[in-house]
DNA sequence: TTGTACGCGTTATCAC
DNA sequence: GTGATAACGCGTACAA
């Protein structure tokens, strides 16, 4: 407990320095930040004793001094899985990049309690069946939301400015942060005046995906996926699948975004006679879930069923049958997330700046044999020539 | 850039608050964090004032005033890949519980260039064949090593205590880091006077594995892996196979350890005649990658060559075949390191503690059908009554 | 070119 | 029970 050493837990203070050298603070200051004019071999001096001294600033006292903390944070609601990571990448490069530090906060399994679960369907929302969707321990309402409240305070405290992903984070939580006037980046989140929002491009690749399986000729489909709230991700997807399928599409709820959650939802799914003739996930992992499931139960991918994710993360690509899926550019997310922050940060007014990113869908073999394009076209012809943008197997980055 | 708000964002001082609650800065401090005695009424008072000034410390001064940053770091390689994300789940949920906050450095594809690459065979070392092992742009000679000397240093600066993974970080760094007594856990490295390690068990899993596949009759194996350090785990895990198998097992380089540079290298290895019967792999996303290989080349694993992984990745299990692999308890890695440094900065002097963690050989049908166990008794007794502990699918977690 | 002195926002030690 | 006030370590006008 002899921690009163904040400065890189060296001790050394600038007051040393400077009477090794033989100068003022003020000199050392300016001989290490190149402010101002230091001669030449008051300068020399400085470094030395700097250099046999091992001397870094505090960041505390700069920070205070500064009024900045050089430091960016993330709120993600978990790392499991590919998609959040690669988010992540893309932010730490790119904001390590910028000369700042990275901060993370995991709201894992801590419930927003206040929100419902569920699809929205025309204003009507689906209640969620199957397992019990309460992930958390039994506990007030309003815990976990206020654990998150606490949590994020103490993250915004200590950075310049804070990137959050849809649904980690209670809405009254942003509304606190924006009127802070905390620089803040909303990913895959509704927008929301006053913050900047970021988000690959769902509700139309959705219907070009649906359109695409139409044109194979499926005329019984299935959403399978575990929608949080609306206007997130998913709850676009399923828009915009429900607007060109109809009522041929029945929406079924998984527990997480899980391969696990996918393939147990996917079992109760296609265990029965009336099964779907495609199944279109949420996601990728959801997706190879039902992959398995569907093996597990005898049946062939796609030719008893059809199924498709969302994403495009490495394993769709490996998988047997490779995964159709929609490709999002997900370390360009976080990228994009970190410059737009650092402009944010940098004083620009971006605010109410909503950008959206183009995603890709990727034609394989999980959805079946792909019918010529013309045929395509007799079913649902402008549909088609306004959005379908397909890729075979072009690689990533 | 009116960005003189290092509190919170919010601008608000503890000396607003005490203006408006009419009473001394000490006073709101004191009410605010429970140390020494408030009137009940001052405390009313003061907590409106903090409310309705929405008052949050400035985590600047109170990192100054208290000598302590309340945050701790993290520093590994990369997060492409379930491995490090997995770590990282385990320390932020164990860091964050400890209500500490977690920066995160990854000093991605920077070399730490001193270092040669390669294959250690009792003393000498193998060079790399295969593509060119330099995944930097050229420049000149510890260019990455500078880097990141100072990204660690920036880091350093900023917490109050440090997990790095072995190989990310150089070891005079590493040393600096010691000297400066700065909290220090160190994870897959060396042993190294000063730190604290800790690892996964390495050696004697790798002997129990090339053991169990002596059992199933092969005869001739290639280690298929990217080493990089003397000491790290696949550089032990070299070790144990070898002295298992001597001279009947080749070392094989890859790029990196993922899906596609297993792919790549086991393409090489497996389209010659003269491929090996089984392939050890360093990890299992390079095992993903030869599973591919084989089955691109025509070759069925196991019945044409067998493939083994190591680390027990969600993917290990859903492979197929499934991936017969070593599991290390990648979160309890992370959490444990978590808590090590919550000791070591809460001052406890467990200085050159170097804990290992158990694994576990997990058997399935990636290796070969199994056979009985009496049958491999024969082959290699003693062996196999010190070390082998086998699990059919028990499920992790 | 260099030094002095103040401010940054808290915490905590004393007196009162 | 409460209030001055001295650290904490650094950046930087301003003066010299």
């Amino acid at each position: 407990m002899d921690g009163r050493d904040v400065s890189a837990a060296s001790g050394v203070t600038i007051y040393e320095v400077a009477r090794r050298a033989g100068v003022s603070i003020a000199t050392v200051s300016r001989a290490l930040r190149g402010t101002g004019p230091v001669a030449g071999a008051t300068r020399e001096r400085v470094l030395r004793a700097v250099e046999e001294l091992r001397f870094t600033p505090s960041r505390a006292g700069v920070s205070l001094a500064e009024g900045r903390h050089a430091a960016n944070g993330i709120v993600f609601p978990n790392l499991s899985g590919p998609y959040f990571a690669e988010v992540l990448i893309g932010y730490e490069e790119v904001t390590s990049e910028l000369g700042r530090s990275v901060v993370i906060l995991s709201t894992k399994g801590r419930d927003l309690s206040t929100k419902e679960r569920g699809l929205s369907v025309k204003g009507r929302r689906l209640s969620a069946h199957g397992p019990d969707l309460s992930l958390n321990e039994p506990g007030l309402p309003g815990q976990g939301h206020d654990a998150i409240r606490d949590l994020v305070r103490e993250l915004a405290g200590r950075v310049d400015g804070l990137v959050v992903f849809g649904s980690t984070v209670p809405d009254d939580v942003i509304d606190e942060l924006v009127a802070s006037r905390l620089p803040l980046v909303l990913i895959s989140h509704a927008e929301r005046p006053g913050a900047v929002t970021l988000r690959s491009e769902n509700v139309s690749s959705a219907r070009a995906l649906a359109t695409h399986l139409l044109g194979h000729g499926y005329r019984t489909f299935a959403f399978l996926g575990a929608p949080y709230a609306t206007g997130d991700d998913v709850d676009l997807r399923w828009q915009g699948v429900h607007e060109v399928l109809g009522d041929a599409v029945q929406p079924v709820l998984t527990a997480e975004y899980t391969v696990e959650s996918g393939y147990e939802a996917a079992l109760r799914l296609l265990g029965t006679r009336d099964r779907p003739e495609a199944v279109i996930c949420s996601d990728d992992e959801v997706a190879l879930g039902a992959i398995l499931a569907a093996e597990e139960l005898g049946l062939s991918v796609p030719d008893d069923v059809a199924v498709t994710g969302w994403d495009d993360i490495m394993a769709a690509r490996h998988a047997r049958p490779a995964l159709t899926t929609v490709r999002q550019p997900m370390r360009e997310l976080g990228a994009r997330a970190a410059r737009a922050l650092d402009e944010l940060i940098a004083g620009a007014s971006l605010e109410d700046s909503h950008r959206t990113l183009d995603t890709e869908l990727i034609i394989r073999s999980s959805c079946g044999q792909h019918p010529h394009e013309p045929h395509l076209q007799e079913l649902n012809p402008q549909e088609l020539n306004r959005q379908a943008r397909h890729a075979e197997e072009s690689h990533p980055r």
